[in-house]
DNA sequence: TCTCGCCCATGACATTTGTCATGGGCCACC
DNA sequence: GGTGGCCCATGACAAATGTCATGGGCGAGA
């Protein structure tokens, strides 16, 4: 009895990887594979995967808020996050979105198939010491407003650029910036936004 | 007969995926897999791999840099290098260091296979829109210390840290920052970082 | 020898960033 | 109704960044 597995990664040369590695498990069977985060959904809906595994940095829709969309639409499919960094926030935002197992690029591969494994025997599968650096992390501090400007912050050189993105005035900005420095500890936004993006807040 | 080949990527789970997706082709033979780009020349030295696929972002030493040891140490082994992006300096450094294809990691899985056979056979591979990228894009113009100025203030959160970490005076750093800033075409240092950071210069 | 480019530095100053105070509007909760 | 938090804004000002001028030292190449 085979487990259908759907994959979602954004560079096909990974993505063609990884079906290969897993087809190496005589009870893995890939019945789905795409690059987008908004063709998960779609993809679990056509093919009935009992697992996804979902990479986070995708185009169209990242893993997280694809997890959270198969919850709704395909509860019946089981979520593992793949992902190249272990960031808390990811880790919190996963756990939140219902997934079942987050795996870490830097595993061994046995790790990833034993984690398809235990979550479809009912599991919910994450390393003791993600799960720790989560809760000692915390919740992000971050106000919507505060995250939105440093997201904006990342393509933006200037409070200027910032402030036209997102139909504030420069002072609200700065203001804005002002408190997310203060709430990550940083001493200036490009700081704060490193920061941000490493507890996987944004 | 089957070409040997070295694999390095610091993402243990990527390297197994990659390994076990080359093994389909029935001429393939990984005979080495490293997670550290100074472990690369030592293992082509114990291996003799006729074909190394090198990541460029690796702990120890840069893909980049460990295709160059590798020229000099094992010249009879071909570099493939593998990157996650496709950018003009790296290409232009792959290529001077005697790299024989860049392939990147968007590209479909055949396009890996076909580019290991064709510089087997003594080709030198390049996408030709990722040459003429290259081409537009010409040398860095940045100086050495222009760039380890950059490259410090990745991690550095104010001048006088960049100016502490390479032991200059915060003068000397803000003028190596101006500079770069000019001929980068930016606003500030982070857009300046951006840039060269995209341009593979750094 | 001369020239040029790179490295390094000082200093003056313009511009941008970041801090802080203040306050109005709105909503949820006690 | 009152309170607190979030959003948004203005304004004053301190601190940091970025620009520009200037100049000494050094090495490579003509």
């Amino acid at each position: 009895m085979s487990i259908h597995l759907l994959l979602a990664d954004d560079q096909e040369l990974v993505r063609s990887a990884l079906g290969a590695l897993l087809s190496l498990e005589d009870d893995f069977e890939v019945v789905a594979s795409v690059g987008r985060g908004d063709e998960v959904a779609p993809a679990a809906l056509a093919h009935h995967p009992d697992v996804a595994l979902l990479d986070i940095e995708m185009p169209g829709l990242d893993g997280l808020a694809a997890a959270a969309v198969l919850a709704e639409q395909a509860p019946g499919c089981k979520v593992v996050i793949l992902t190249t960094f272990g960031r808390a926030g990811y880790l919190r935002r996963a756990m939140e979105a219902g997934a079942a197992g987050f795996v870490v690029k830097d595993a061994p591969a046995e790790v990833l198939a034993e984690t398809i494994h235990r979550v479809m025997a009912g599991e919910r599968i994450i390393d003791p010491a993600l799960a720790a650096s989560a809760l000692a992390a915390g919740e992000s501090p971050l106000t919507a407003r505060e995250r939105d400007v440093l997201v904006a912050a990342r393509s933006a050189a200037t409070v200027a650029e910032i402030a036209a993105a997102l139909y504030l005035s420069e002072g609200t900005v700065r203001n804005y910036l002002s408190t997310a420095i203060a709430k990550t500890h940083s001493r200036n936004r490009t700081e704060a936004l490193r920061f941000a993006e490493d507890q996987g807040w944004l």
